[in-house]
Formats: structure tokens, C-alpha cells, sequence
DNA sequence: TTAACCTGTCATTGT
DNA sequence: GAACAATGACAGGTT
């Protein structure tokens, strides 16, 4: 709709011309100021950011809550469930020794040991129960687990399995020894080569093929026997003995309510962010870089809505027939860098100055410019794109001017007032200068039409100082319209980067509880397993193996080994030392 | 009257 | 070096 047309409209209804008065973007600063949608973007932003910080707020209380359970990640600033080291350090309480390196994991078969930092190959390790068990050994550090990550009092399966720090079961005892030979020889059977050694040679090891299952249940007797020697705590349930011995690996773990907390948590934090609101960000805002600006929608139109001031004042004061030649000149120009484009002077120009209607009487602010006189003077239309720096039309060329018989004498003094203070500073001075051509054309004419243009008429030095002080001036003061435009979209894009981050943390938490939980979900599936197989062991005699002074451990061919506990924890220490020392 | 905000202007710097 | 854009700082006007 065009800006006559309005007024039209206006002449029937005095409010709405008011209303599009205050409308009216012909002021210095750019459309976008103006621009309603951008405006309630701006609105929503803040709204968001008090929302976020609401959110944050309850963040913040989730996460002190949370912060009981989570430790702080020193390098990455990540916070993860305590529950889940403690979990750690019960499973490694009871398994191998409190020294337990996470090196022994190649070595070790515990699958109860299992680490937080196992590798994720399961499906090859589910391939064969051993190899899951591999991936136990990669247990962490113990005592350091045990101080770092104690698990929660409350927590049942680290009740249920943990192992007191100095329970006897833990302190190294080797009945292996007795019955089994001198270590020497153990720690041979930790190298490489034990792998390919033959089970069947060493009396200290009890080779487990997983196909040899069977066959040791037939051998050494049924599974009552089982329930025997084996402490019921290894099934499930606690015992005072072997309890400790066998802790529940995953006891450290989120439990399922603490996860599906975080999941909350996170969901709330993410979904928090009215979707609505987002998505009306994201197509306000589709630039890429926080300082480009969208001519069409962002402030950045500052500047167009500039040079649509400037030209259609131009055009509108040269409606009448002429359209002048500065006008088309001025369009080249235009705004200056900031964005402009003649499209965007079209299209604003076209849209008038309705599109925006109710947040515009905030942000334009029409010094000069009294509404109710305006709506008077439906044919000074052109006042209101009158560029600040525009000639009046009085100064303008006749033909310029509307008919004079549309005019009753007593509103002409009014209106010559009204101009008046319609003019700028520059403008005053311009005409009481007499400078014989516009401030627009002083302004925007480029560099060399703008010498031509003085140089087609006798100028005395202080009009061309005035002149060129004026066009100083009109292009500072575009610029800083421009200046303060980016400065504000820069400020809402990276407002609305900020969003887009905490979506994104949002979204990896949520990953990150997922993966805990199937995390855990294996390893309880390793330790239900781990605890079937080393339950059906029996020695000679019949009776099963103490967890406390055996350990499986799963040979890279595929076979398992029974192993005593000290040879276990030798291995690990000597693999705990190789990776310091290759530090060194 | 005062504070907050807007806008124009100047000075300066970089291109 | 001229022309210009960008920007911080300031002042004056408006709400």
C-alpha cells in the first residue's frame, strides 16, 4: 500500500492517521528500528532470556541438586554422576586389588571391574562373554575411585556389593600359593606368551574355554554346589564373605531414577526455550554471521530504510512530475554500506510505513513532525519521508510543490512553520546559505557528481564549506545509524547463538544419560555373567572358588584363565608402571 | 525533576 | 592524501 493511500485512508479516520504517522520511518534512523517484527523479536529474545534465566535458575537448583551426585570433569568442566565412579570403585573394591590399573585390563578378567572409559566395541565383546569380560579389566584405579567417587549410602547396589577398603579379602591373600605353586612362574604367565602357553601345563590356572562350559559343570558337579561355596550376594544377594569380593560393578551407575532426572532435566532446559519463540528466531534471524544483517527483516535495513528515506522523500517531493534526477541519483547511492539495496528501498517504500504499525509509535520518534498537523496537510506527505537532511519543499522547485489551491492562507503560515521545524539544523543553514541545490544531493551525490554539481555554480567559500560540512555531517550521521543498527543485531545474534548453545548442551547431556544407561545396562548384563560362570567353578574337591583370591582372566585367544587374585594384582601393578614410565 | 533513551555530531582510526 | 566507513564519546531533545 502506498504512502498516499494511507493518507487517504487517514483523512477518514484522524487515529489511524496518527497512527501511521508515528508510522512513518522517514526519520534518521532505519526502518528496522521501526520494524515491528523485528521489535518483537527483540521482545521475544528478552522474554527468552528471562525465561532462560528462569531456567537457569531452576538449571541451577536441578544442578545443585544434581551436584550431589556429579563431580566436575577437571579438564572438560563436565559434571558426571558420582554414582557411577562410586559404582566404579565398589566393583574394583571387590574384584581385583585396590591398586587395580586400569592397564590390567587386557589381563584381567573381572568383569566387574568394568570402567567408566571401557571401550564401546561390545558387540564384538558380546561375541563371546570373555571378551566383555576383557573389557571389564579396564578397571580404574581403586583407592582413587574409593576416595573420589564414594558411592551414595543409599545407594543398594553399592551397599549390596561394595567391599570395605580393608576387608582381609582384599589385602592380597593368595591361597593359590599354598596350593598352587610360587608366583615366579605367575608372572610369566601374565606375558604375551601366556596366551599361547598350554592351559593344561600350569597347575596354577584352570583353563575356562566358554566351549568348556559344559564339561565343568559336569565335572565338577551341579549348580547346588554353587549355591554352596558361592556366596548368595554373587547371585544377587549379600554375603558376608564374598560379598565384598564380588560388589556390583554397576552399582556406582546412574541408577534409573538419577538418569531419568538428568533426562528431565535436560528436556526441560531444552524444551523450556518456547519453540515458538525459536523458530521466530530463527527465521528473523538468517544471517550467518552475527554482523550481517538481513536487509529484508533485520535492523540492517537501517540503512535501506535510510535510503528509502532519502529517495522517497526525493520522489515523493518530485511526485508531482519530475522525478527528479537527484532521486535516481540518491537510489544509487542509496544507504551507505551498512545494507541498502534498491530492492530494499523499493519494497520499504512500497510497504509505507503500515507493516509496523503498533511497536513503531515506540521507536519512531518524529521530532520535528506534529501528527495532527500532518493529518491536516495530506499533501505534505512528503514531510514525513522528508529525509532529516532533505530540503524542505520550500527550497525545493516549484514544480515540486503541490498545487497552491489546495492551500487556504491561514494553514500556509502553519505549514511554513511546521517546515520549518521539519528542517535540520543543516538545512536552515543550507537555505539561509542559499545553497541552490538540496541537502540530499549534497549527501548522497557520489564524490564526482558531487564536484560537478559545484562546479556548475559560483559558490562562495563559506557555502562550500557549509556544503561540504553538510555532507560530512549527512554521511557521519548515516553511518552511525548503521553503526548503532549492527550493534544491535550483533547483540541479538549472539543472543541468539546463546540459545542455540544451550540447545545444543541440552541436547549432549541428554546423549551423554543415554549412553550411561546402556553403559549400564551392559554391564550388569557382564556381571550377571561373569558370576554364572565363575559360580560353576570348582576346584578338586569339589567347591567353588573364592572371588577374593580368584579371578577369571581372558586370554587374547579366546580361552579363560582362573588365575589367583596376586598374580592379578602383580600383573596390574607392573602394567601400571609401563605407561609412566613411557611418560618419562 | 529526573532517568532512560534516541539521535545528531565530533573526533579518531582504519580502509 | 582524499574520501569514506566505522565507532566511541558526548550533548541535546524527547518521553
Amino acid at each position: 500500500m502506498g504512502w498516499e493511500s494511507h493518507i487517504t485512508a487517514a483523512s477518514a479516520d484522524i487515529d489511524l492517521i496518527d497512527i501511521l504517522w508515528r508510522q512513518d520511518i522517514d526519520l534518521g534512523a532505519g526502518r528496522e528500528v521501526f520494524d515491528y517484527s523485528h521489535r518483537q523479536k527483540e521482545q521475544d529474545v528478552e522474554k527468552e532470556l528471562r525465561d532462560g534465566g528462569e531456567q537457569d535458575t531452576w538449571a541451577g537448583e536441578g544442578a545443585e541438586a544434581l551436584a550431589r551426585n556429579l563431580l566436575v570433569d577437571g579438564e572438560t568442566g563436565e559434571s558426571f554422576p558420582a554414582q557411577f565412579p562410586a559404582d566404579i570403585s565398589s566393583i574394583t573394591e571387590a574384584v581385583p586389588s585396590e591398586s587395580e590399573p586400569p592397564a590390567l585390563q587386557n589381563n584381567l578378567l573381572s568383569p566387574l571391574l568394568t570402567g567408566t572409559e571401557s571401550p564401546f566395541d561390545l558387540e564384538q565383546q558380546w561375541q563371546d562373554l570373555m571378551s566383555i569380560m576383557e573389557m571389564q579389566a579396564m578397571e580404574v584405579n581403586t583407592s582413587a575411585s574409593e576416595i573420589l567417587y564414594n558411592a551414595p549410602p543409599g545407594d543398594p547396589l553399592s551397599t549390596n556389593y561394595s567391599l570395605a577398603p580393608n576387608t582381609p579379602i582384599n589385602q592380597n591373600v593368595s591361597l593359590h600359593q599354598a596350593s598352587l605353586g610360587g608366583c615366579s612362574q605367575d608372572f610369566l604367565l601374565f606375558s604375551p606368551e601366556v596366551e599361547s602357553l598350554p592351559v593344561a601345563s600350569s597347575s596354577t590356572l584352570l583353563p575356562l574355554a566358554p566351549s568348556n562350559s559344559t564339561s565343568l559343570n559336569s565335572t565338577f558337579g551341579s549348580t547346588n554346589l554353587t549355591g554352596l561355596f558361592f556366596p548368595p550376594q554373587l547371585n544377587g544377594t549379600a554375603n558376608d564373605t564374598a560379598g565384598p569380593e564380588l560388589p556390583d560393578p554397576l552399582g556406582g551407575l546412574l541408577d534409573e531414577a538419577m538418569l531419568d532426572e538428568i533426562s528431565l532435566m535436560d528436556l526441560a532446559i531444552e524444551e523450556g526455550f518456547n519453540p515458538v519463540q525459536a523458530s521466530q528466531l530463527e527465521e528473523e534471524f538468517d544471517s550467518d554471521s552475527g554482523l550481517s544483517l538481513d536487509s529484508s527483516h533485520s535492523p540492517s535495513s537501517l540503512s535501506s530504510s535510510e535510503g528509502s528515506s532519502s529517495s522517497s522523500s526525493s520522489s515523493s517531493s518530485s511526485s508531482s512530475s519530475a522525478s527528479s534526477s537527484a532521486s535516481s541519483s540518491f537510489s544509487e547511492e542509496g544507504a551507505v554500506g551498512y545494507s541498502s539495496d534498491s530492492e530494499t528501498l523499493d519494497l520499504e517504500e512500497a510497504e509505507g510505513a503500515v507493516g509496523y504499525q503498533p511497536e513503531y509509535s515506540k521507536f519512531c520518534r518524529m521530532s520535528y513532525q506534529d501528527p495532527a498537523q500532518l493529518s491536516c496537510l495530506p499533501y505534505l506527505e512528503h514531510v514525513g519521508h522528508n529525509h532529516t537532511y532533505n530540503m524542505a519543499p520550500s527550497a525545493l522547485d516549484s514544480a515540486d510543490l503541490p498545487p497552491p489551491s489546495s492551500l487556504k492562507k491561514g494553514s500556509k503560515e502553519k505549514q511554513a512553520d511546521f517546515l520549518d521545524k521539519q528542517m535540520s539544523r543543516d538545512e536552515h543553514r543550507a537555505r539561509a546559505m542559499k545553497i541552490p541545490f538540496t541537502n540530499d544531493k549534497i549527501i548522497n551525490l557520489p564524490v564526482e557528481e558531487f564536484n560537478e554539481l559545484l562546479s556548475k555554480y559560483q559558490l562562495s567559500e563559506a557555502q562550500l564549506s557549509l556544503i561540504r560540512d553538510i555532507r560530512r555531517r549527512g554521511k557521519n550521521k548515516m553511518a552511525a545509524q548503521n553503526c548503532r543498527k549492527r550493534k544491535l543485531d550483533t547483540i541479538l545474534n549472539l543472543e541468539r547463538d546463546v540459545e542455540d548453545l544451550q540447545r545444543d548442551k541440552a541436547r549432549l547431556l541428554r546423549e551423554k544419560v543415554e549412553f550411561l544407561r546402556s553403559l549400564r545396562q551392559m554391564k550388569q548384563k557382564v556381571q550377571s555373567l561373569y558370576q554364572e560362570v565363575f559360580g560353576r567353578l570348582r576346584d578338586e574337591n569339589g567347591r567353588p572358588y573364592s572371588p577374593s583370591q580368584y579371578a577369571l582372566q581372558y586370554a587374547g585367544d579366546g580361552s579363560v584363565l582362573l588365575i589367583p587374585r596376586t598374580m592379578a594384582d602383580q600383573q596390574a601393578r607392573r602394567q601400571e608402571r609401563k605407561p609412566k614410565d613411557r611418560r618419562k
